[in-house]
DNA sequence: GCGCGTTATCGTACATTGACGATGAACGAT
DNA sequence: ATCGTTCATCGTCAATGTACGATAACGCGC
């Protein structure tokens, strides 16, 4: 996780981006909130934390691991906050595992 | 990462599985060493070694993680190990993530 | 203003990860 | 059988991740 060197390695941008998206993913509650966001369409908020069987504030960490990664955006509304995601993170995610190899 | 209870929640076992699955890829070095299998198609094995600006012990660690998720292999040929990638697990993923939402 | 509901952040505890050098195990060749 | 090569594993350490309760911050209604 060090703030690695991009001068003489082979580790290219792209790969990065892909690493930086795909760990946001690597958490069964994480991508269940991707989900549950894509399925009720709009905004959720604490709707998310009453279905997870997480802590509210173990909730809100995860929602900040996708907003920091890009994944879902939030905006307040009135005292609540509504997430939902941004479909061109995802459809970059898609593109960036679509172009991995399948040669065996 | 706790041992999930998969009883009454709603994370699906697709959400495991494909959060196992970015969780390998969720290091820059680990999707650099997919797209090298890749691009020289069959295995290779020091080789990846000599082209990342990690110890050899470093690799091989990642290795482990990639061989654990499923997505290479590895088959000894002589004193040297061949890893390529698995076709089918790496299709998995794809499908996986291309199966998430995209609505805002 | 005061409280209420909602969400974020803090502080903490523990587990996991990432990195390395050193060592061990397997194999081919001498 | 010993050597050199190749790779995996061990032990260690700092850093990150996961989870929680407690607390702060925000906005709304009274």
């Amino acid at each position: 996780m060090s703030p690695r060197d991009t001068r003489s390695d082979n580790i290219t941008a792209a790969d990065e981006a892909l690493a930086a998206l795909a760990k946001a993913l690597g958490h069964p509650a994480r991508v269940a909130i991707l989900r549950q966001l894509g399925k009720n369409g709009k905004c959720i908020c604490g709707d998310i934390v009453s279905t997870l069987p997480l802590a509210q504030a173990t909730v809100s960490q995860h929602l900040k691991v996708l907003k920091n990664a890009g994944l879902i955006q939030g905006e307040v509304d009135g005292p609540r906050v509504c997430y939902c995601i941004d479909p061109k993170a995802v459809q970059r995610l898609q593109k960036l595992v679509n172009a991995l190899p399948l040669r065996s």
